[in-house]
This record gives structure tokens, sequence and C-alpha cells, in this order.
RNA sequence: GGCCCCGUAGCUCAGCUGGAUAGAGCAAGUGCCUUCUAAGCACUAGGUCGCAGGUUCGAGCCCUGCCGGGGUCGCCA
């Protein structure tokens, strides 16, 4: 039920009728009518743009035209006013039966409060971590992964049919390396002095205990091999326990995936996907044998003019087409990722999207541009880049040194602030800027802590209702029972103020949908989490404002209303997070 | 040098896809609370939205050009 489509949906019909009586012309564009909450409370409760919007098309003076959409609005149900202001915006006001309405209607609803239809079941792929076998998960990776898994649970809320996906890299050179490091590791389980590690093999003790495994699994056998014979062996097994610990610290997170599409699928030796993909692009003439000149800015020792696979990528946007092949004549990255996304387009997704770190940015023209080259133009492929973390505690950054092996893991975070910390405040800012993350802070106690703060103000109407439970024992626990409570006596300047914060809980999960903006929400949630603190507090002084009044069961039970409807509505935003809504505070 | 992202109060950031007088928190200042509904509350002050043009009824938001910060620039993933 989100109050402002429905309005918009009367303004249109306000419109309609006006041009069946031949009082506007016919045809307007009204796809750019809004109807939103007025930035000041004093022009009522709802405002549109329309009459501005449309004053052009229509040929006429935007008031004008205001005029005569205000007059059809008038007799529209629950109106109780209307008011032609500024340049031509139209303002109602809305009778005092109308909000209390929203708020029964969320009571029915419950966690499903908020879930909206926008999305129509279309099925969206969201791709998100992708993070390399080659190690254990590091703080780096884990906005990505929050922001990914909290999009993808908006977007279900939203109606969308969404795939997560993740895409295992290995199939390159990393995880050849990868297995070298393990081998060395195998070769020490096995009592073999090593001593460093050389450059080049990853140094992390992380791999310690996959040379054990491989002795257990194979006793000296490998020794004894050819690096040909052991390698795809070794390869297969380390990755193999790569994913699983990866899998584990995404599980630490609460994050889970529909999909694990391997990079090697795609160029098995039953099907070479990635050449048949080539090959197919190179018929429809997006893949031709050329030269590339050489890259501008810091110049490359090694480059050499050759004549390579390119794919033509300046045909849809990009600056420059783009190898498909490296100079030993195994594909690229690139290659292997277009193959990929035309899987997932062969699979039936025409909406794609992908998260990518910041660091990717430059690849973003060329992936789109391969999207539609394999889909014939059919599919979309959106990206979003997620700006680096900055790691603090108490203000002083912590230092991690990637060289020796030691980084901070994502495992190391979130045993040391827990889950929820570290996803409220992932998603407690935009994706496009850089995060400061300081890990005693969030900790806190304090309102300065947004996420102790939300989770505190659910805890808090929890502790409220238990409270009114035992002054009126008679009284209902379910929220459904509350929809009909007398809520007409709602009348307190902050209590409507909350009503009508909740009320545009659908509004907000639609808007941050569509933009691909889980951080809405969270915002959104600090908001009904001070309105409601706000609330609380008034009762200290004015004892009348208090949630719970003795002496009037009727009144405390339509606050009580409102108090189950703010611990809805923060329970359905805290999960589209993946945050938990917790019922006290330890 | 090309491309991408960012630039909003002293600090950290929002700003609802172009709407009305640009908002929070922290810090600062002034009061209040010293007890209950559990870890404070209310008020005040604080702004040339990097700069300059443009688009239109209207721009923090869109376009162009500068300035500043970050990222990236065959055969890494």
């Amino acid at each position: 039920m989100n109050v402002y489509a429905i309005f918009a949906d009367h303004v249109r019909e306000a419109i309609a009728a006006l041009v069946e009586e031949g009082a506007v012309p016919a045809g307007l564009d009204v796809s750019r009518v809004v109807v939103e909450p007025p930035r000041d409370q004093s022009h009522g409760d709802l405002a549109t743009n329309a009459a501005m919007v449309l004053a052009k098309e229509a040929r006429m003076k935007p008031r004008d035209l205001a005029e005569r959409i205000a007059g059809k609005l008038a007799a529209t149900p629950h109106v109780a006013k209307v008011d032609v202001a500024g340049p031509g915006f139209i303002n109602l006001s809305l009778d005092a039966a109308f909000w209390p309405k929203v708020l029964s209607f969320a009571l029915m609803a419950g966690l499903d409060f908020g879930r909206s239809g926008l999305g129509a079941e279309e099925a969206v792929n969201v791709e998100y971590v992708s993070a390399n076998p080659t190690g254990p998960m590091h703080v780096g990776h884990c906005r990505g992964a929050v922001f990914g898994d909290a999009l993808a649970r908006l977007l279900a809320f939203a109606g969308f049919s969404v795939t997560k996906e993740y895409y295992i890299n290995d199939a390159g050179a990393q995880v050849d390396v990868l297995a070298r490091s393990a081998f060395l590791r195998y070769r020490e389980a096995l009592g073999e002095e090593i001593g460093a590690i050389p450059d080049g093999l990853y140094p992390g003790d992380y791999l310690v205990p996959v040379g054990r495994a491989l002795v257990a699994a194979h006793g000296p056998a490998l020794k004894a091999m050819e690096e040909g014979e052991w390698l795809p062996l070794v390869k297969g097994f380390t990755i193999d326990a790569m994913m699983a610990a990866i899998r584990d610290d995404l599980d630490a997170l609460g994050i889970d995936f529909d999909v694990f599409f391997s990079e090697r699928s795609l160029v098995s030796a039953a099907a070479d996907k990635v050449g048949t993909t080539i090959e197919a692009l190179r018929t429809s003439g997006e893949v031709y044998e050329g030269r590339l000149p050489p890259p501008k800015g810091a110049p490359i020792e090694d480059w050499e003019d050759r004549e390579q696979t390119l794919f033509r990528s300046t045909d849809f946007g990009d600056d420059v087409d783009r190898p498909l092949k490296k100079s030993d004549g195994s594909y690229t990255y690139f290659a292997g990722d277009i193959a990929y996304h035309k899987d997932k387009v062969e699979r039936g997704f025409l909406k794609m999207i992908d998260v990518w770190g910041a660091d990717h940015g430059g690849y973003v023209k060329r992936m789109q541009a391969a999207v539609k080259a394999v889909s014939a133009g059919k599919a979309t492929l959106h990206v979003e880049l997620i700006q680096l973390v900055r790691l603090f505690r108490n203000g002083e950054p912590v230092r991690m040194s990637k060289r020796a092996g030691s980084f901070v893991t994502l495992r190391d975070v979130v045993d040391e602030v827990g889950r929820d910390a570290v996803r409220f405040m992932m998603l407690f800012r935009k994706n496009d800027a850089p995060l400061d993350f300081d890990l005693a802070k969030v900790l806190e106690q304090s309102r300065e802590n947004p996420v102790f703060y939300v989770q505190y103000a659910h805890a808090r109407a929890k502790s409220i209702l238990r409270n009114a439970f035992e002054a009126f024992p008679k009284l209902p626990e379910e929220p459904a029972a509350y929809a009909d409570a007398r809520l007409d006596r709602l009348d307190d300047e902050g209590e409507l103020g909350l009503l009508k914060r909740l009320a545009s809980w659908p509004r907000v999960v639609e808007q941050a949908a569509a933009a691909c903006e889980p951080h809405r929400i969270a915002f959104y949630l600090h908001d009904v989490a001070s309105d409601f603190h706000a609330q609380w507090n008034r009762g200290k002084d004015l004892p009348y404002l208090r949630f719970i009044m003795e002496n009037d069961e009727e009144l405390t039970m339509a606050r009580l209303a409102l108090v189950q409807g703010v611990a809805a509505v923060l329970a359905s935003g805290l999960k589209v997070l993946g945050v938990d809504a917790v019922d006290e505070m330890k």
C-alpha cells in the first residue's frame, strides 16, 4: 500500500477526466508526474508536480492547469483540502482518518508491509563477491558482499525474481600459482624443509592445512609426479578447499548464493564455450583480427605491435576494441567473462547486475558492450561499483600488510564486532563513496553508533510492549489485533509524524530498488528510529504523551498500535538489510 | 593524456532520479534532566552545494569547460 503511488493514480485519473471533458488536450505524457511528500509539512500531506510538468505540452499556464486538476482532485476520497501553491504545485491535505488506515493496513501485513510488485517477477541476475579462490576473504571483499546481498534482498522484496550468483575465477594463471603454493605446503607437510616462500607464490599460512590435507588424501604419491601431472590434481583440490573456506566466511556474514558458476566449466574439454562464443561473434562481425595502438599513459615495457583477436567494443561506446587472446594464445579474462554473461542471457536473464570493486571501473564499458553483442541488444547489464573500506580502531588506521601474507580477514572483523554491525555499517553509506569503518565505534552504545541506535529502537519498542502487557494483561500480543484500535486517538504531532514516516516505507522500498541503492533503506530506518526515540523522550517531559497510559486502556492500545507499527517496519527493513532485529539489548 | 567516481555546515555524511526556505549526526554555544518508559533531552548558531557558463517555469541534481582528490589505462582477475 504505497499511498504516493495510489494518489499518483488519482492524479492521472483526474487528468484523464479533464481530457474527456476537453478541458485539456489529449495525449499528454504523464510519465514525469509524481506524488511526493512535501518538503514542508505546512504544505499538507501530499504534493504533485503534475501541472508544472504538463503545462508546456498542454499549452496552458501551470497555475491554470493546476486549478483544473485541483478541482477534480477535490472529489477524491480522503482528500480534505486542495491548494495550488508556488509555481504550480498541487498540495493535498488528507482527512484525519486516512493515515490511521495506513497503519491498520501495515499491522495486518506485518513483515510484508512494504513488499512491492514493482519488479513484476522479472528475472534479475545479481552477481557479487566473485572473489578469487586463492585465499580467505579479507575486509576488502566484505563491502561488495554485503552490498550485493542486500541489493538482492531489496530487489526480491520489491517484486523481482532474483538469482544470486558467484563467479568462481578458477581458470587463470592465479589458480596455477595457488596450486604451486599449495604443493609447497604439501612437501612441507611431508617433512621437507621449504624455507622462505619464493616470490610469486602465495605465502599465507592458510595453505598449511591444505598441504596436510593433500598428504592425507594422496600420501607421498604426488611428489613422484611431473608438474603436468600433479598440477591439475592439486589445483582442483586447493580450489575446493578455498571455496569451502570462502563459503564459511560468507556464511558468517549471513550471505548465500543460488548459483556458484565456475569459469573453468566454460573451457572444459567437452565444450569450449568461450571459443564458440567468440566464433559466433566473429560471424556477426563483432570479432576480428587486427592491431591496436599502444596504450596512452604509462608506457608498457614489453609492448609489441601484433595482430590479435579483438572485440569490436567501440561499436557499443567503448574507447578502444578489446583483446580476447593473450600472446600465448590463451583467452583473456574478458573473453571468459563474455561467454559467462552469454550463458546468463541463455538462462533467461535480460536484466543483469554485477557488483564490482571500484578499481574495475575501466572494465564497465567493454562488459556492457559485450552483453549487448551477445544478446542482440536485448539484455542490459548494470554495474555497481563499490568503493574502498578503510579500517580504523579508535580513530587509528588499522594497517594491513598483504606482502607478509597477513591481512585482516573478513572473519576477523565479523568475530570482533559481529555480523550485524558489519552489515549495517557497510550499508550506511552510498556505495560509490569511500567508507571509514571504525571497529571500536560500532560497538559503542550511544546515539553516535547507528547500528545500536536502530537496533535499540526495535528493542525499545518490544520493551514498551512487554511493559504494556504487564500493565494491561488482557491486551493482545499479535500486531494484527491492533489494526482496529481507536487510531483516531493518535492526534499528537509527534505521533502523526511517526505515522506518516511508517506510511512512506513502501515508497522508500520502491525508490531504493529502482535506484539499486540499499543504503536508502539504512538511512530510512535511522530516521524511523530517530522519530521513535524522540517521541519516547517527549513522554519524559510530558507524561500525557507516554505510550502506556495506565488510566486509559483505549488510548494505550492506539499508541501501542503505533509501537507495533514501528517494530514491524524496523524488523521488515532490517530483514532487507540482513540485520537481526533484536528484542532486547544486552 | 583518455575514461570512470567523488567535491554539500569546522568534521563525517544524507539529499527521495529536476521542485517550494538545501537536511541529519558529531564538534561548538545555551538551557534542562540527576529519574524514570534503560544507556540523555530541547533550543541556538553554523552554507557562494569546488569554480564559470549553459539548458528551463525551476538546478546540489542534467549539459559543457576548468580546479582539486581518488581509481584505471593490451597479454592481472
